[in-house]
DNA sequence: GAGTGGTCTAGACCACTAT
DNA sequence: TAGTGGTCTAGACCACTCA
């Protein structure tokens, strides 16, 4: 009874290693540097290369490291600030903020995407009116990048149904980018309501993750956007951020440099 | 040469087994069902344990699956959408949206925000004249919890620089809830001239994770919110969302209601 | 106390990058 | 070809929940 049992809360090894390698890159690197690899890492502090790793994968997770096969492990910079809402009420491609059109092609909506392509757009459009969109319907598919500064930070599909742009012919632009700028041309004829947009964690697929150049199942924000008409639902995005080295921006009031966020051990 | 050389891509196993697995969760098994056990599963599909648990892993960041330890691992209902932008132009506690006020108390802000609060709002406040607020200054620091549907979401750290709230005396309310939601009422007096907000991947501080019912280190979409006013950055907010059950929404056009989005196979 | 997920180990081999 | 990170194994023990 006399022993004073001070909180016995064995912290995890890796959560431990994780704090220190954390302090150590705030101290003792730069950014671009390399570490040591981690077979010399997991001996130096006396822990098996598994339990290592699970600590730079926390790491690599927080944007702090970047792991390369084949090369090494390096010190990310901060995360760059990517704008998400300050395009509020502009179309896709109304602004030229990095992003790059890729191709287009016809086929059907995922279901997921699908369903918001039918969704009443608000209490207003209840009922039978509004869904001029039936789930097997045929919607262009425009795939895009967008980089910054240099970089690969997101992928997107952009699914617009026939139905909202019917002025276009599949004959002006066959394929390629000409073809997906036709679409998004068309699409800027319409009158935009509004946008919602939703923003969730996610992994990436095969595709998007070599677009991104990332490895498959790399951890991703996605970021869902209706664009909204009179009509209902006009098209809708699904775009894939890099979480490791992005930072989404909902600026109301313009450019604002926020600056890298560290997240400070327990 | 005759061999015909099909794209030899060895698929990690644990992400063929992901794949698998995700179908079976669509096909067989209905949300809030108990999966086997990870040893029996594992067994089952002839991998390791570690194997088997990246795969449930994967799952679990894209909100599929939810583990817990001692009980069991579980189907996940679908994530819940969260509103985070639609209080657009208000003070947080402005409308009762599942915040709940724990306490407050005086402190120093840490480096990181510091600099959000010292920072200049816009092109127009360069230089001198702007910031009122000394990285040493001592700031009121409000904890929040946000729940949804019964279930704790969100935990928040609300940063108020003394300055901001002239108006307040310690006396009123020396501690708790009750001091929490006299900040909050002190900061509504003024006038908001606009906020910025920002998203990113982050993991959960002990604390957090606690107060989230997660283990440290758990995936967390970190949401940065800075209140502006004429004089500056009144006051910063970092919101801790839970990642596997959260989807952060930012609606433009009223309650809408968006249904989960599976991510397909690759 | 039985059963669950969480942590950790020591080793092996593979895929990739650079030289 | 040497060196890196990525995958995988088979086993052990621990922390937690619940009957």
């Amino acid at each position: 009874m006399g022993t004073t049992q001070l909180e016995t809360v064995p912290e995890p090894k890796y959560w431990h290693l994780k704090n220190v390698l954390s302090e150590a890159l705030d101290q003792d690197f730069a950014v671009g540097e390399v570490l040591p690899n981690e077979r010399e890492l997991a001996a130096r502090f006396g822990v098996a290369r598994a339990t290592l790793r699970q600590a730079l994968e926390q790491l690599e997770l927080e944007g702090r490291l970047q792991r390369r096969r084949g090369v090494g492990t390096t010190v990310a910079p901060p995360r760059v600030g990517v704008d998400v809402g300050g395009n509020r009420h502009g179309w896709p491609g109304d602004s030229v903020d990095g992003w790059q059109p890729l191709d287009a092609t016809e086929g059907l909506a995922p279901a997921a995407v699908a369903a918001l392509l039918g969704a009443a757009t608000g209490p207003a459009a209840a009922g039978a009116n509004a869904p001029a969109y039936a789930a097997d319907a045929p919607v262009h598919i425009v795939r895009r990048t967008r980089a910054t500064q240099g970089q690969a930070v997101a992928a997107e599909l952009l699914y617009v149904p026939a139905a909202s742009v019917p002025g276009l012919t599949g004959i002006e632009a066959p394929s390629g980018p000409a073809r997906a700028r036709a679409v998004l041309r068309e699409l800027q004829r319409l009158v935009l309501d509004g946008q919602d947009r939703s923003v969730e964690l996610g992994s990436a697929r095969a595709d998007d993750a070599r677009e991104l150049d990332r490895l498959p199942g790399a951890p991703v924000l996605l970021v869902t956007t209706r664009y909204l008409t009179e009509a209902g639902t006009a098209a809708v995005s699904v775009a894939t951020y890099r979480a490791d080295t992005c930072r989404l921006t909902f600026g109301d009031s313009g450019d604002v440099q926020i600056t890298h966020e560290p997240r400070v051990a327990s």
